[in-house]
DNA sequence: ACCTGAACACCGTTCAAGT
DNA sequence: ACCTGAACACCGTTCAAGT
């Protein structure tokens, strides 16, 4: 069988999933596509060109999802959750996320738009920028946390954990806007 | 010279800050102590026994800084700040931090300390282990984004969106203890 | 008790040569 | 254009044997 980027790309993506981020080698992935190593170079420079494809395959996921109605924390909320269900549907997910190299167009996009979101809401450019970075700091440190350390937790104690941080800082968000 | 475990944590140290975390290998620090590969692990049994053993190092320094007198919201802040200019102090701090594989008693400590603050400011033990996991995981989050990928970024101007931030997530921290 | 020597089982990346 | 074959320069970890 052929051998072209989106194949790559799937084969990657399920390997990690199975392997976990720390397990993952171009190596492994060759030999999952019948193929010597050195053809994947073919279709990708290195390998964490091939993890910012799967992050960015990630973030696609996640802006998939339907932003809501309603007010400002409520969308930003709803897009927040979003990208935590994409990432929590990647073994390694957050960590895929946070340690990519070069952000691509899915990922810019992601973060303009709730950027946009929140300077609609009052913010001037300067504090949308830094209100978009504490929810994203917040969303990544939790579930890299989350997915490196309490996998023997439920799925319920976590989300209620991240719920809770996220209405702290969406709260936070507020009165800075109020005032 | 002869080698002990504090030798090895120390040039572990320095080749942690000099090389970064990608490129810290147990080669690199035996060819630094004239020393055989092999030699490393009778003082340490794993590569990530030596990195949890920098990280207890890391901690340990935070916990050096005195908390001040005031209000809960104070106190939390400098111990949050106090664990921050630690992990700046070392390259790839943060992540040295979150990809801890065994919480030392340094680590614990710190955080124990945390939820202490936060049940004496009247928050019950659940709420407050929540609350610690809010303001740990937004520094851990911005933090590893601002060592990955804000190298270029003045430290005034990180330190700003920083503060701007743990402003956001005390102010939504109050409210919760206020009702 | 502590270290060497040497191996085992891996890595990511490159590149001439084949098709 | 795309892949093989083969190499280069690395890894972490183990362990008998030496001192």
């Amino acid at each position: 069988m052929r051998l072209t980027p989106a194949v790559v790309l799937d084969a990657a993506s399920t390997l990690l999933d199975e392997a976990g981020l720390d397990a993952f080698s171009t190596r492994k992935l060759a030999t999952r596509l019948g193929v010597r190593v050195g053809a994947l170079y073919w279709h990708y420079p290195s390998r964490q060109a091939l993890l910012d494809a799967v992050a960015e395959q990630i973030v696609a996921e996640a802006s998939a999802a339907p932003i809501p109605d309603g007010d400002w924390p409520e969308q930003a909320g709803a897009m927040i959750h979003a990208l935590r269900d994409a990432m929590l549907a990647h073994a390694d997910g957050a960590r895929i996320i946070v340690e990519m190299d070069t952000p691509g167009p899915n990922a810019q996009a992601y973060i303009e738009r709730l950027r946009g979101l929140l300077t609609a809401a009052g913010m001037d450019p300067a504090t949308a920028e830094n209100a978009a970075d504490v929810l994203t700091s917040y969303l990544n440190g939790y579930t890299i946390e989350e997915q490196a350390h309490k996998a023997g937790q439920q799925r319920a104690t976590t989300d209620r954990g991240f719920e809770f941080g996220l209405n702290v800082v969406l709260a936070g968000l507020r009165t800075i806007v109020a005032e």
